[in-house]
This record gives structure tokens, C-alpha cells and sequence, in this order.
DNA sequence: TCGTAAATGCTAAAATATTAGCATATTACC
DNA sequence: GGTAATATGCTAATATTTTAGCATTTACGA
């Protein structure tokens, strides 16, 4: 699947597909609540049609309703996305890209410790989580 | 200034911030040669004169062209871009984001050392890079 | 200096995205 | 079963984005 971030997709689209990996499962009534501008509950019926017409979403039935997942699981759609961020924002470093977002938030002590020991073991085990 | 990833950009217009970020600087001739499915030289030069009106861009001259820069530095903008991945794909988890991102690619030993003595660092000096 | 290559200014057409509205179906409840 | 509430199916209008083209300006070298 392509990486949705950049290319592709339109406004409203890219802002749907964020609503959508933001809450795993929607419904037509979740996306309009947050979507910012809120359009009619029509437009919003329409633009995930487009979305899964374009491939990036699925639906099933749920009573009488339309559920919509993301067909790119969400662990990868984020991979994509961070690589795309990294790459134009912080010189293809993931070390910057790291620091940068460590300093976004204040973490506790013991966050930033248990932090550096997770990526201090990543370089063993690997362990595919 | 608006983030400009997820609300009143186009898609071109994404396309091409994210190019001017990737550059620091550029002239016309530099997006058209990265832009995918690239159009015409006259659509890049509406394109980035939209960008300037909305504010996103400002321009000087260079001998006969024009060189076009970010209004917002970069590390900023990468803060907002990366705020918005870690909310829309990680849970909020800083600690999510950063083990996604160090399995990205793959890291020598010593760099994986590096960084997480960084991160270690952060807890006392916080010396603001 | 004068010509030429390569840039910008501007305008308008074409394509696409966004939106709304009406018709129809489905579920739940009395 | 009948009915109201709440879905979806579909179509068409509107707005915005994306594009190209022509006129004009600018810098540089023969």
C-alpha cells in the first residue's frame, strides 16, 4: 500500500484516514464528530466511500451500520509515516528525530531511564514486537 | 503558524512544503525535480506563489530567480509533524514512537549506545540543543 | 549593446475534490 | 405488522485545486 501521507490523497481524505488510525474502527458518526470544519454527515458517507474505493479502507456490517477499518495495519502505516518525517525534517537522522521527541514532553525520570534501557537492549534481542 | 500536515494544505501544496523542508532552500527548477508525477514549470511557480500568500513561504531573489524558504525553522515544524504521528499512530506513547522509529533501520551498536545515553542525559542538563 | 536564454506576472481553462439532497433500505420498538 | 429513527445508494451542483499558455522582464555573454 502507499504511503498515504504525502502523495494521494486529498484534504479531507488524509484528515479522515488520521481519524481513522487514530480510533482503529469508525463509524460515520465518529468521523464527523472529529473532523475539524465539520461537513454534513453526507459528505462525510462520501468521502469514505472514495477511501475505500482508493483501497485504504474496509468496511463490515455492524446492525445497521457501517464499520470502516484501515486495510494497512495501523503499526505500519506509522512506520511509513515516521520515515517520512524523519527523512524531511531531521536530515534522515534518526538520532535527531529521537531527540527531538524525547524533548517534545516532559518525561519522568524513570520514563527516560526505562527509555534508554529498551533501546540500549533493542540492539540484542530484536524481539519483533 | 497552522500545522501543516493535517488541516488547509492540498496535496501539491503538501507535497512541495515537505520538499522546501527537505532543502532548507529552493528555487522553482528544485521542486519541479522532485516533486512526483511532476507537472509543468509554470504549475510549480503558482504553486509556491499560493504557498507564499498563505504564509508558509517567503522568497528572495537570486540573481535573476527566486529562492523560496520556510517561514516556520524546521525544527519546528518537524516538533508538530512528529506530535502528530506519535497521536495518530503510537497511542501518545512517546516511549511507542521512539521503539518504532530505532527499529526502523538498523542501527550499529555503538549508535544504539549513543542514544540511549542521550536519552539519559535528558533526564539531568535538558541543555535545549 | 544587443540578443538570447531563462526567469517571473498574470489569466483562464480543465480536472478533481467537496458538498448537499433526495430516494431507498434497515433496524428497533410499540 | 406498522412506524419512526437512522442508516446507506446515488446523482448532481459547487468550490477548490491543479494545470497550461502567453506576455513580459531580467541577467549574462558574444
Amino acid at each position: 500500500m502507499e504511503d498515504y501521507g504525502t502523495v494521494k490523497l486529498s484534504r479531507r481524505e488524509r484528515q479522515i484516514m488520521d481519524i481513522v488510525y487514530q480510533r482503529g474502527r469508525v463509524s460515520v458518526a465518529d468521523v464527523l464528530k472529529d473532523l475539524p470544519d465539520p461537513p454534513t454527515y453526507s459528505t462525510v458517507r462520501a468521502l469514505l466511500g472514495i477511501l475505500e474505493e482508493k483501497g485504504y479502507l474496509t468496511h463490515v456490517k455492524d446492525g445497521k451500520r457501517y464499520i470502516y477499518r484501515p486495510t494497512q495495519p495501523r503499526h505500519l502505516a506509522g512506520r511509513s509515516a515516521l520515515k517520512q518525517i524523519f527523512q524531511t525534517f531531521f536530515d534522515k537522522s534518526i538520532e535527531k528525530t529521537v531527540i527531538a521527541l524525547v524533548s517534545e514532553v516532559d518525561l519522568s525520570d524513570e520514563e527516560l531511564d526505562r527509555l534508554s534501557q529498551r533501546i540500549a537492549q533493542a540492539k540484542k534481542g530484536d524481539s519483533s514486537s
